[in-house]
DNA sequence: GGGTAGCACTCCCCGCACGGGAGTGCCAAT
DNA sequence: ATTGGCACTCCCGTGCGGGGAGTGCTACCC
């Protein structure tokens, strides 16, 4: 029995699963793959697949599907790369470019892999931490109020009203917004704490107040994990018919919405060396997310370390190939216009 | 025929009918509410009514079910306010209140609105062109981008990168960043073209390239209608079971990933005299939400006009009553704290 | 004239049995 | 190791029958 062979069959029986839906039985599969032998000996094959865990049959006399553990074997090992045709690229190129700012240009992308993936697209904002400073503004509010904005060099803005307990001294907070962006820009968040700890020298002793008010915000909001946002697109995707059980999406779409579970994941999958990171079924440790997977991929930086995350959710029977170089493309696009 | 008892049936169906999930027969009707008549004259009622095109059975020898005929009617005379629990009230203030920014703000309202509601909850962000102007801040990036960033008195903030022909003049940008925020401080944004036109007044004709640029880029981002933006939550409420039909859930989720359907209910619903304006079924006017309701009231402004609104989209079948207060409940403590 | 009781009728829904079909596992033969 | 043959299992669509809920109608009552 050769161990090639087996492999050819556990990949005809993902590939055509994934465009039937139905479980593939030994006589389809070689008349659609040209394997060159007779049912009865794909049904071996079968037989050791289902032993060593690859595929399963929903119930006795009924093809075979593939577990989570065949799809695995399958995209570690047996999928090739689908490259998109060029006028998918184009199009890609220019819908982006076309954006007007940060928050247009990430909608966008989420959109165009939902329509490119025909499933769920989720999208991390760049994150806080990763970024960069470019400039701290703080602006006045009445007499006893400040609104503090940090941008970053990805283009976003985060504000915090500050309520101070005095009244504001316009002197005082100009002399402090000046010496805020000497210290600050251009160094990343996470060595900024080291940089302001130093600012308050200098400052009269009635100002360090507000001085170390304004500090505390800005470390503050960097601290914030709850600024890393998350946006989704293609929701309707889970409804297509076709769509795994049409009931089992409820436990999906309560999962989506739980900002901290795809954060999680994001955030995990950060860690895969491989430039696009798969989770599949079980393997994206929640429940509602059992019968999903999970694709993918860093972009922003072009050093090859990533800022945030995008990528696709959808059945477990999904068009990896596809999804994965969808998601791919999109996110070399996505990296280099916000390069500019 | 009492015209009187008549409206209490169909009431008495509407309520059944929310409770049960299932069509009301005039048996039913007679033991669970105390209309002292038999069920035959409840029968002949029933009649009238389906004559009247309020009720319908989905078959022969079928119970009857409210059309959106009925559900109107019953909107808009028969039902009768549903006040929430004061726990429930002190825990929509709380929640809100904790809250740190604007994106907070809405954010935990609308997660309320859902949870409160068990349906899909929709808010609008404070809209560009209802909100006043706070501050215009200038912010040079290299020598030749200027970034444009916008704060209204909602605590919202836009961004615009300006790319600009020749190096800047770090004075210039000071002086113009002071006399913007002069003559637009406080203003509608509404009113704001208006004075940005008097603006190029005093400054050099070599800079006035500058001005009209900032001025233009200013103007342009008010424009943009685009920038009514909206946040969903509660959309796992669809797949809930009991909810209408399961397989219905797909065109009402393409319907509320389009922003510019909700955003022109929300427009024309700003139109309703009444506190709670409610949309039943074919009345939204858009094929994915026939067999939805819509309901929304105003927020943001303590005056009685309202800056945005926020609402809440569920089955025809939805507890109106209960629906309607608990929107109205949370867009009062909206409005409230955003005044702060 | 409105309300009521009785009754025949309609239609849904559920359980059940049945048969066709797809697919398997195993065995003997090559 | 591969293959053809064959018995077996199980799903699923279909048709059938009975129970039940609900209606509309008619005759009757106050």
């Amino acid at each position: 029995m050769s161990e090639d062979r087996r492999l050819d069959v556990l990949r005809a029986i993902v590939e055509d699963y994934v465009a039937t839906k139905e479980p593939v039985g030994s006589r389809a599969l070689v008349e659609r793959h040209s394997l060159g032998v007779s049912p009865a000996t794909i049904r071996n094959d079968m037989a050791a697949l289902e032993e060593g865990g690859y595929i399963a049959q929903p119930h006795t006399s009924a093809g075979r599907v593939p577990t989570d553990k065949g799809y695995r074997l399958f995209v570690d090992q047996l999928s090739t790369v689908k490259p998109l045709s060029s006028p998918e690229r184009r199009a890609i190129g220019t819908f982006l470019e076309t954006a007007q700012d940060l928050d247009d240009v990430v909608d966008r992308a989420v959109r165009l892999i939902a329509q490119l993936t025909q499933q769920v697209a989720v999208v991390q904002y760049p994150s806080l931490r990763r970024s960069a400073l470019r400039h701290v503004e703080l602006v006045p509010v009445g007499s006893r109020h400040l609104l503090v904005v940090l941008i970053t060099d990805t283009g976003r803005v985060e504000q915090r009203t500050l309520e101070l307990g005095t009244d504001l001294d316009e002197s005082v907070v100009a002399r402090l917004r000046t010496r805020l962006n000497v210290s600050a820009a251009g160094r990343r968040l996470s060595e900024l704490p080291v940089a302001l700890g130093e600012l308050t020298d200098g400052f009269a002793p009635t100002d360090q107040v507000l001085v170390n008010a304004v500090v505390a915000v800005v470390e503050e909001t960097l601290a914030q994990e709850s600024e890393e946002r998350v946006v989704l697109a293609g929701t309707a995707n889970l409804a297509r018919v076709g769509s795994s059980d049409v009931r089992s999406i409820g436990p999906v779409l309560e999962a989506l919405e739980e900002q901290v579970v795809l954060l999680r994941l994001f955030s995990e999958m950060a860690e895969d060396h491989a430039a696009v990171a798969v989770r599949i079924g079980r393997e994206t440790q929640h429940d509602g997310l059992v019968e999903t997977s999970f694709v993918t991929t860093g972009y922003g930086d072009e050093g090859g370390g990533s800022v945030a995350r995008i990528g696709s959710i959808g059945p477990l029977r999904m068009d990896y190939p596809g999804t994965m170089s969808a998601v791919r493309a999109v996110a070399r696009y996505l990296t280099r216009i916000l390069a500019q």
